[in-house]
DNA sequence: CGCAATTCAATTGCGCACAACTCAATCGCG
DNA sequence: CGCGATTGAGTTGTGCGCAATTGAATTGCG
């Protein structure tokens, strides 16, 4: 992975009373966007190293932590607990298949719907799997609070957005 | 884009003085990286109503922000900026090129260089692009000083992360 | 100078995200 | 009941993210 840059710092960014110019705003929405994008892939980067010797991805080990938590689900179901459609689902799934971890069987009273269900192997990688999340929050060095602050703020953000879009390609 | 799911609430999470279980760690990871992933992905769902009309791409968008503060600039340059290697960025500026909006030439003093530069349409698209802060940062619905202090939370996450990463394949 | 090590961009391969589409199963209304 | 609309999973195509590799240019050390 390549080295952190020397983060494009602001020359400065004083509480100005008036309304921030335009320039302004480029400059603070494209600092937001790159911490967004920034820290996601970080974590997707730790992720990808605490996973390796599981055999997993990092969507994968989403996929699998819905399952541990409630069990046998159809596809619909774990698209609307990770915001993933079957485009994305059903390749992961397959994949998950081929490595012994789920099996993918049509339902008997629905035959549109697929359940996705732990294999003895998939249900055993949780035990595997339970020194992660302690690594992982340690790694980023913040205390647990901070985190759960974090995550709440992240949370109200991603429910703004999502109310937000369906307004936006009409708007002026 | 699927509606937000009813989100798995944690049936509590009292601040207990001992030590959390496994299990309970187990769940705020799994929290955490639910979070930022589907923050990420909020936002990318914002910017790509957003830069429908400019044929731009998010991760587009974030390369122009950078050669529109900095000029020109080599491919290295970039990807430090945007922490994204060659891997990613070769391909994405070829399309910014077919696009007609950036320019690749080798560098004559070093000929394994590659600088960028914009072309006049790439820097017209500028003031084309100039709303598009102001309408993502109203899209969040938070006051501009609460995004600086997530930024600056994310940032710190960040940091923290990429430098745990290189300890984390040896450890136990 | 000469050659090995390094640097930079590009390419390949794999997996994920998402839009657009197909197709079968189911639902629901007349 | 019959038929059009809806639902659920899968497929296709495009683009991103990253590891690994290639190949050319440059650097630097003996």
């Amino acid at each position: 992975m390549t080295a952190l840059p020397d983060l494009p710092e602001p020359p400065d960014l004083p509480d100005l009373p008036e309304p921030p110019a335009d320039a302004e705003l480029l400059r603070l929405d494209r600092q937001i966007c790159f911490s967004l994008n920034a820290a996601s892939r970080a974590f997707g980067g730790v992720y990808r190293v605490l996973l390796k010797d599981l055999g997993l991805t990092y969507p994968q080990y989403l996929v699998m932590l819905v399952l541990w938590e409630h069990g046998d689900l159809p596809v619909k179901r774990i698209g609307e607990y990770l915001r993933l459609d079957s485009g994305t689902l059903s390749p992961l799934l397959k994949r998950l298949e081929a490595a012994g971890l789920v099996r993918r069987e049509r339902s008997p009273e629905d035959e549109r719907s697929v359940t996705v269900s732990l294999t003895d192997e998939g249900s055993a990688l949780r035990e595997r799997a339970g020194r992660v999340p302690r690594r992982l929050l340690a790694a980023t060095g913040l205390p647990v609070e901070e985190l759960a602050a974090l995550r709440a703020l992240l949370d109200q953000v991603t429910l703004a957005l999502d109310t937000a879009v369906p307004g936006l390609a009409a708007e002026d």
